[in-house]
This record gives structure tokens, sequence and C-alpha cells, in this order.
DNA sequence: TAATTACATACTGTATACAGTATGCAAAAA
DNA sequence: TTTTTGCATACTGTATACAGTATGTAATTA
């Protein structure tokens, strides 16, 4: 039962981080849950050698964690997480912005796009894919392919995060005011306003997340 | 041929990936080299699969890139990715200085001890670790572990490029200077004043990074 | 002589086998 | 009834086997 036998581009183990990393995300694989390579293997129909080194990956991702001799665990979602990163997106992205300078009008459509796409879409993992694709647009120009590699990685390791989140249209419907402020701000030229914009929309995005997070925590069990 | 047969804690390729990024470090695996996992296995005394577990994690540090059905590659040095960064350490340094606040006077003390150690080493590989312990030391009380961890990530991926540059004393001699007036700058309890050293510290070790680089490319062969 | 094709070899990617440790349950003793 | 100890089971970590693709060389043809 191989899942691709014409694999001209890719490893397996590329694609199963992927997979793996979306089972995270929606909670099929829930915070906490010890990974038992032999039954996630036969259920990915691979074998446990592509997994490990896919689990491997995911541990650097953030995702999961390994105790030696115990196996691989799936990482509780934190307070303390959420507290960390945002502050370092406050400080990326607005510099990333910065770097990229004004987007031509053709990404200036493509964002808008976006947001419009957003607003109509209801799926919570789609609208956070959508979410995603704006601010990597926002930034696609940018000349330091670290930073953006960096912002991508952080933007994969709050997937979990933001997941609980836009669940509630509230919060998406936020998220597109700011974006549509932050393109104000950038088709009237201001560059740095949108990434003062920006900034502010990383350091505000920080705080619905906790405060999830903490009525969560303290209700004792959850809906499945 | 085991390497230890008492392995309480930690798996082989915890080990591994030290060993290796060390042996790319000093160029025993120099850039553009493809790993060939058969002969650096047996080498090791391992087999293959722990290995590639390494070799698939050192390419999440940027140490290695991977092609498939070509195998794993030794990343070329790139003055592109100093370019990249260096300006995001000048970030992240001060900011993680800024919320670890003064240190205390044991830390100050352990500080200007690493300092005169650096001073005495000869070793170039000796050198670098020395250096990022005192860069670590100075952001040990940051509250923000994920910043911390991000500062670490980024110094084993540097130091292929200082391993080069430190073999000439002047630079040591420079590092050793910033040091001086960033720890200068603490005693005083200026804490801004140190974040500005430390990221004009960043922003300038930089360039001779570059020329080294530049003046290595425009030779044709190097001395083993 | 230069180019192209066919073949032998080597290496990667994946599956499977094996060894050693952790875990949970049952039985026995206090 | 509670605790402790021994054993059976399950799972991780590592080694090895196998399949398929890339690579280099030699032979053949233009």
């Amino acid at each position: 039962m191989q899942k691709l036998n014409f694999t001209p581009t890719g490893n397996l183990s590329d694609e199963l981080v992927d997979q793996i990393r979306t089972m995270i995300v929606d909670e099929r694989l829930p915070e906490g849950q010890r990974i038992n390579e032999v039954h996630l293997a036969e259920q990915l129909g691979i074998s446990r050698t592509p997994l490990r080194e896919a689990l491997t990956r995911l541990i650097s991702e953030g995702a999961l964690e390994a105790i030696p001799r115990r196996g691989f665990f799936v990482k509780a979602l934190s307070i303390e997480e959420v507290n960390d990163i945002y502050p370092i997106r406050a400080l990326l992205d607005p510099e990333a912005l910065a770097l990229s300078g004004l987007p031509n009008a053709e990404q200036m459509q493509y964002l808008n796009q976006l947001n419009q796409a957003i607003l109509a879409e209801t799926e919570p993992f789609n609208i956070i894919a959508l979410d995603d694709a704006w601010h990597l647009a926002l930034i696609q120009n940018c000349p330091n392919k670290v930073i953006f590699d960096l912002i991508h990685q952080f933007m994969l390791r709050t997937r979990r995060y933001e997941y609980g989140l836009m669940k509630s249209k509230d919060n998406v419907n936020t998220a597109i005011e700011i974006h549509q402020a932050i393109m104000d701000a950038l088709e009237a030229g201001d560059l740095p306003a949108a990434c003062q914009a920006l900034k502010e929309n990383m350091e505000h995005g920080r705080k619905p997340i906790v405060q999830w997070l903490q009525s969560r925590d303290s209700e004792t069990g959850g809906t499945s």
C-alpha cells in the first residue's frame, strides 16, 4: 500500500512532515500524546524509518519533543511560548516589511484577493493558511531570505494556537480589519505607517490567544 | 566498536549532530561536499539510520542541504547568508539583553573570566566556543526562552564563518575590546548603552567576514 | 576523433529485523 | 488491604537488507 509510486521529487518524509504537522494542529494528535511509531507508521502506510526522520524534523519546528528511551511526544501548548513568540514577530515582521518596500500594483491586488478569501472561508484550518499566506505575501520582496524563512517557521509553530482562536468569527473579522489597515497605509505609499500597523498587529495578536489558553486551562475537560 | 555502551541519557544521533557540525566547521567536511552515508557511518562507527537522523537535524540548522535521490551536501558559505544573519542578531541580541536586565556581580565576574579566557586561548575553535559562551552568558537572564534559543541557533550556524575569521589575532582582539566596552556600560548600570554597543557589535561584526569571504572567493584554491 | 548509447557500479531511500529498556499487571508478602 | 517484587509485553533505538535510481565508463557508431 504505497502512498505514491511516482515520487520524482522529494522524499517520503517531506510529505510526512506536513501531514503530521496538520494532525497536530487539528488535534488528531492532541498535546502531550505519546507517538506510537508502529501504530502511526501503519496508519500512514509507511515504515518507521521515514516516519522517524519526519518526527525528528518536527522537533526542530517545536511541535514535538523527545524523551530518550520513551519516544516522541506532542508538545503542550503553553502561554509562555505565545508570550515569547509574538514579541519576536513584532520585531521581525515590520523589519521584513521595511526591507521589502512597497508592493507593486499586482502584489497589492493579490493581498486584497487573499483578504477577501479569508472573509469567505469558514474552515479554521484554511483560514489560518490564508492568513499566513497573506503575511508572507506582504513580505515576498524581502531580500533577507533568513528573516523570511524565520517568519515562515514561526507561522508553522503558532498554527496550533491560532487554530483554537480562529474558530471564533470575531477574531477572524479583527484580523481582516487589521490587514485592511495595513493595506490602506501601503496604498497611501506610507511604508513606515504600514510597518507600525504590522507591529501593533503582532503585539495585539498575542492577547486573545493567551486569554483563550487561560480559559481553556481553567476548564477540566474538553469536547472532542 | 561502540562509541559509548553506557548511554543512560540521549540517543546516538544527539552526539552525532555535535560531532558532524564540528567536522563541518573545521572543514574536515568541506563546503559543497557530498556526504557518503556508508563511508561516514563506518568512519564514525555507527549505522546509517542514526546518521541520517543527525543529518536531517543539520539541515534544519542550515549546515546541510538535501537533494532528493542525490543525498546530503555541505552547504556552501555565502556572503548573502552573512549579510542576512548579522542584521537579525543586531535585532535579537540587544532585545534579549534589554529583557535580561543588568547582570549581578557574580555574573559580571563570569563575563570577565570568559573574556580573559578568550585572550589566553589560541585555538580558533575554542575561541569561537568561548565567544559564543560570553554572548550567551550576557543574556542568561533573558525570560524569553525562544529568543535565547534562536540566538543560540544562529551562533551554531555562523560558527563556520567565524572559524575562518578567528584565525587572525586582530579580529580576536577587536572582539575582546567590544566585549569590554559592553561590560563597562553594564558596570556603569547603563543598560541602554550596553544594548546599543551590542547592536553596533553585531552590525560591525558582519563586515570583516564578508571581506574575508570575498578575498577567499577571489583566490582559486586554498591551503588545507 | 567526437558523440551517443548501453552497461556495470555505487549510493540513496525505505522496509524490516533485532536488541535492550520501559511499562503494566499479577502474584505474593506484610 | 496495601505494598512490593517479578514477569510478560510493548515500544524505542539501532543495524541490516533490499529496491530503485543516478553516475561514470567503455564500446560502438557517425
